[in-house]
DNA sequence: TCTATACATCGCTGTATAGCGATATGTCAA
DNA sequence: TTGACATATCGCTATACAGCGATGTATAGA
């Protein structure tokens, strides 16, 4: 295997870097159940309007989420379903290691 | 599914985010092929031996790298292999979307 | 001891970005 | 048009952290 170049690996790093914030988490979560409008998600997450648009786009730019515009609402869904299977295996390593805290991992 | 706590939601993003810079990937690459020890990565990646040795940190301390010390020497090695299913997913997925440019992805 | 080697940690600087309020843009209804 | 609403973007502050050189710590050999 040929190693990868500064740009692939920035690529791959942007990816998991999306993921490097919980309330990018938090709105996988919300999103999980199906798509939402960004004041639904604004309501869910509890943060500005401005900061849930940014990090609408921050998971939408790597491809993670995708949008549909109709009228004045913009609806948010998960664009990609790998993203769950990310979360599912990083949750299910979590809870490996939390077993004796009965600590629960999923999103 | 009950909603995760912040406290829960941060350990899952320090996972994501100990894979989100360029450098972690190249150690990762580099300890794939088995053990090494820190001047070895030193040698490998090019930046500094200060550096190295805090980055390697970060991945030790989400559980991804595991350390033994031999004399003076430390020797590193992956510590959970998921943390290469991790990278797997995401390059895949890399991989399907660059087709078009024939650019492969692989840790 | 003393010295060399290997690694970790400290203090620092520069850059990236999460979060906010304010504002801009765009759409629909009256 | 005008006004109300939904969303995106701008400008800003505070914080996190990658990277560096310098230093600390520990081990092996002379």
């Amino acid at each position: 295997m040929a190693k990868l170049n500064r740009a692939a690996l920035e690529k791959i790093a942007a990816n998991f870097r999306a993921l490097s914030e919980p309330t990018r988490l938090v709105i996988l979560q919300e999103l999980k159940a199906g798509p939402k409008t960004v004041n639904e998600l604004v309501d869910a997450v509890g943060l500005s309007q401005a900061n849930v648009s940014k990090q609408l786009s921050v998971l939408r730019d790597v491809g993670f989420l995708s949008r549909e515009q109709r009228g004045t609402q913009a609806f948010y869904s998960i664009g990609d379903e790998m993203v769950m299977d990310l979360c599912t295996l990083v949750c299910d390593r979590l809870n490996k290691q939390a077993l004796a805290r009965l600590e629960t991992f999923s999103i």
